[in-house]
DNA sequence: CGACCGATCCTC
DNA sequence: AGGATCGGTCGT
């Protein structure tokens, strides 16, 4: 299934954000833990272009502890805390010193599927990581992989995935944003058709 | 150091 | 539809 198994390179990342959020879809997510492996095909993402955009963290250059990240070189991780427990894991492709991030909203789980039913802890496949939060609680992904340079960590990376045709590609407002005024419209949301996995229909 | 609040999830 | 829950951020 995954015989290519080749790793995205940075070249990828560096790029047009809105299209690379896009084509992030198709993808593969693989997580690396001492109880086995996990993989999962990214089927929703969302952009967050901080310099201008009001629903992003790092809105009008802010640049703290926890955005630092956004203004390095293009794919590393940005994980960030929401509502206690939780967390979301987003990809930076924005240029140097210019904050942006895509934000995997789901995958489709395809292999360590009971490890994740594990770190869930429920047997509803349906209900792993369809969702940003759940992704990451199924997958592992903590605060310590923030700054994972995901183009060449062992633990935790993207690999190339099936092309996904454009007719098959969904594209809408992005989610739980009202606060972001004019920027809440903006159809940065990217998922795949009648993909179950995806976290709203 | 206290207060506010959220790129969510879960249960009712 | 509403509550849980706590870290990040900012104001005092």
């Amino acid at each position: 299934m995954l015989e290519s198994f080749e790793r995205i390179e940075r070249s990828f990342y560096e790029r047009e954000p809105l299209r690379v959020t896009e084509e992030l879809l198709g993808k593969y997510i693989v997580r690396e833990t001492p109880n086995g492996k996990l993989v999962g095909k990214i089927v929703e993402t969302e952009a967050y272009i901080g310099p201008y955009d009001k629903g992003s963290h790092a809105y009008n250059n802010k640049r703290t502890k926890r955005t630092e990240i956004q203004y390095g070189e293009r794919g590393f991780a940005y994980i960030f805390a929401i509502y206690g427990k939780n967390v979301c894991f987003c990809v930076v492709i924005g240029r140097k010193y210019v904050p942006a991030v895509a934000l995997i909203r789901a995958v489709e789980p395809v292999s360590g599927i009971e490890l994740m039913k594990k770190n869930r802890e429920t047997e509803d496949i349906k209900n792993l990581t369809n969702g940003p939060s759940k992704f990451c609680q199924a997958f592992g992904i903590t605060k310590n992989d923030y700054g994972t340079d995901l183009c060449t960590s062992q633990n935790l990376y993207l690999v190339k995935g099936e092309a996904i045709k454009s007719s098959e590609i969904a594209r809408s407002k992005r989610i739980n944003i009202d606060y972001a005024e004019e920027w809440k419209d903006k159809e940065w949301r990217f998922y795949i058709k009648n993909n179950e996995f995806v976290s709203r229909f």
